[in-house]
DNA sequence: GTACAGATTGAG
DNA sequence: TCAATCTGTACT
């Protein structure tokens, strides 16, 4: 039986909840029907110390805000103009850190399994979900239109660990640092 | 108010 | 390799 996450999931560290996130199944409810998606790529960026993320020294704005709340809210946000970006806050209140999710092998619907194109992204699989502004700090913990799944998959996964990508800006240390985290083998990652 | 770059993507 | 297209931020 499949088991929804609760709060005490994504309560503890980032770097713990980033990689447990992986083979973790995103259940979206739209009109009735279910879109399900398997995390297979996520990145994680800690606040305030990381200059990669958003709430480098802990700076808050407009766009940011959700990054602080307790973990299991969405942090979603539109880059270069047209790409929105799916983030699960992590850790307490007033802690800046989240996960962003970078890909997804599809589940449901049928028609879309084994696309290894889909959602091989994170502004695709927003949009293979149907994600938008609205979603702007729901509670995966009680929402009613889209929350995760941990379906004891008996399979152990293998993780590897790379640095992030599309944050050079962020200097040698931090965009080398090896925050991004996939499962090994999947083609349903967004690089190789 | 203006200028510029970004946690990307798909077309050429 | 490049442009699309909007928001935050650092200027004037």
């Amino acid at each position: 039986m499949p088991e929804k996450l609760r709060r005490d999931f994504y309560t503890r560290p980032t770097l713990v909840v980033a990689k447990d996130l992986l083979g973790k199944y995103i259940v979206r409810k739209f009109r009735k029907r279910k879109i399900i998606g398997k995390i297979v790529e996520v990145e994680a960026y800690i606040g305030p110390k990381d200059k990669a993320s958003h709430a480098y020294l802990g700076k808050i704005t407009e766009r940011n805000r959700a990054e602080f709340l307790i973990g299991g809210h969405i942090y979603i946000y539109l880059v270069y103009g047209m790409y929105w970006q799916l983030n699960i806050s992590t850790y307490l209140e007033n802690k800046p850190e989240c996960v962003l999710i970078r890909a997804l092998e599809p589940i449901e619907p049928k028609i879309f399994q084994g696309n290894k194109k889909i959602a091989n992204g994170p502004g695709k699989l927003c949009k293979f979900l149907k994600l938008n502004k609205s979603f702007y700090g729901e509670d995966l913990v009680k929402s009613k239109r889209i929350w995760l799944e941990d379906w004891k998959d008996c399979t152990k996964k293998e993780i590897v660990a790379t640095s992030r990508i599309g944050i050079d800006y962020a200097g040698p240390y931090w965009s080398k640092i090896p925050w991004r985290f996939y499962l090994k083998n999947s083609p349903f990652i967004s690089r190789k």
